[in-house]
DNA sequence: CTGCAGCAAGCTCATACCGA
DNA sequence: TCGGTATGAGCTTGCTGCAG
């Protein structure tokens, strides 16, 4: 195999290759990202290679099913990040921001952690909450996920209500819907993941959940486990809340130990009902309370003169500068990558 | 009857999501 | 990135059903 990769040496050297064009001017958004020293890179390499063969994976499922209108952003993911441009020990690209884009995700994941963090740093007591329904098909998943939000919607009113008229607390907290796929049972487990600021709220959440699932005979059956813990480590809790929806891998078993030899699937068809289910919805949300009004973030645009140009190479799994073939991670795929791109994407199950 | 709890709708504003 | 859109916050008003 070629090597393309391992020339981290080289991206320390700002901005004036040779290969450059000199008259070219480009106009970039936002500051870059740090290309010297940020292990996240290969990182995103990583992610970009798994987020390319699923969104491809993606776009079979949908053409399968008839359903067009998911194409369009499956391949907006696909394109993501393909071409960078680089200027001065910085990456500059553009991103599509879609939820299934497996980079745009943790860019996002972080980006919202950083905003939540110190809110919630002021939660001495700060709870973790499970809430969740029963399992259901992949048929019925926007049923219960709807219901899900309505039955939130319904208990934070009358929650506000109470509070309002001095008989009940106040009810805040973080929320996020998740949805895991079991691939033995074929069925899917909506549950909100919750950090409240109390564990008084925690059992109030819970007991109205409780009540709510009861009492809506007509629409949906009840559902108990639902869970709640003192919140010991919250750098932890917020980035389990914040694994945005679905879990691209799935465990094989979650329930049975012993089963560490078949490798996490991404089951491709479980992961496009789940998407399906999820559009529109706000996957993560805050309820009860506001973020501190943050100076207006402004716009910043960069006018390179010298800058490099990549593309994104799967066979490579790096971006690769199309004068030079160097690499611009150096990132090599592992073997272990390589495996799971080739075993473990599951188009079948659903 | 009155008082209360719960639900809904109408409004404005904030913001997560998404397409380009 | 940027702007558009949908969702939800946060507030008010008003209706309905129920218990006393």
């Amino acid at each position: 195999m070629k090597d393309y990769s391992t020339r981290l040496d080289t991206l320390a050297q700002s901005g004036t290759s040779k290969f450059t064009n000199p008259s070219a001017e480009l106009v970039v958004s936002g500051n870059g990202t740090d290309i010297v020293g940020n292990p996240a890179l290969t990182k995103r390499a990583k992610r970009k290679v798994i987020s390319q063969r699923m969104n491809l994976a993606l776009i079979d499922i949908a053409k399968s099913k008839g359903r067009n209108e998911r194409i369009k952003g499956y391949w907006n993911t696909y394109h993501c990040l393909k071409t960078v441009f680089t200027s001065n020990g910085k990456m500059y690209s553009s991103y599509c921001k879609n939820r299934f884009c497996t980079v745009c995700c943790a860019i996002r994941k972080a980006e919202i952690i950083n905003k939540y963090h110190p809110v919630l740093n002021t939660w001495n007591e700060a709870y973790f909450v499970t809430l969740t329904v029963k399992s259901c098909n992949a048929k019925n998943l926007y049923k219960w996920i709807t219901g899900m939000f309505r039955a939130f919607e319904l208990i934070h009113w009358r929650c506000k209500k109470r509070y309002q008229r001095s008989t009940g607390i106040k009810l805040m907290g973080v929320k996020s819907l998740e949805c895991n796929f079991n691939p033995i049972n074929k069925t899917y487990n909506p549950h909100f993941h919750i950090i409240v600021p109390n564990e008084a709220i925690a059992n109030l959440l819970k007991a109205e959940w409780l009540k709510q699932w009861k009492s809506d005979k007509t629409l949906f059956t009840s559902a108990k486990a639902q869970h709640s813990r003192k919140v010991e480590d919250l750098e932890h809790d917020l980035i389990e809340i914040i694994k945005y929806g679905s879990k691209i891998f799935t465990e094989p078993d979650l329930k049975k130990k012993g089963n560490s030899s078949i490798p996490p699937t991404i089951y491709v068809k479980a992961l496009d009902n789940i998407l399906t289910a999820m559009k529109g919805k706000r996957i993560f949300d805050r309820f009860g309370f506001n973020l501190p009004k943050e100076s207006a973030s402004k716009t910043t645009f960069t006018w390179l003169s010298n800058y490099e140009k990549w593309s994104f190479s799967e066979k490579h799994t790096d971006w690769i500068n199309k004068a030079t073939g160097e690499g611009l991670t150096g990132y090599k795929k592992p073997s272990e990558l390589a495996f799971l791109l080739n075993n473990c994407i599951n188009s079948d199950l659903q």
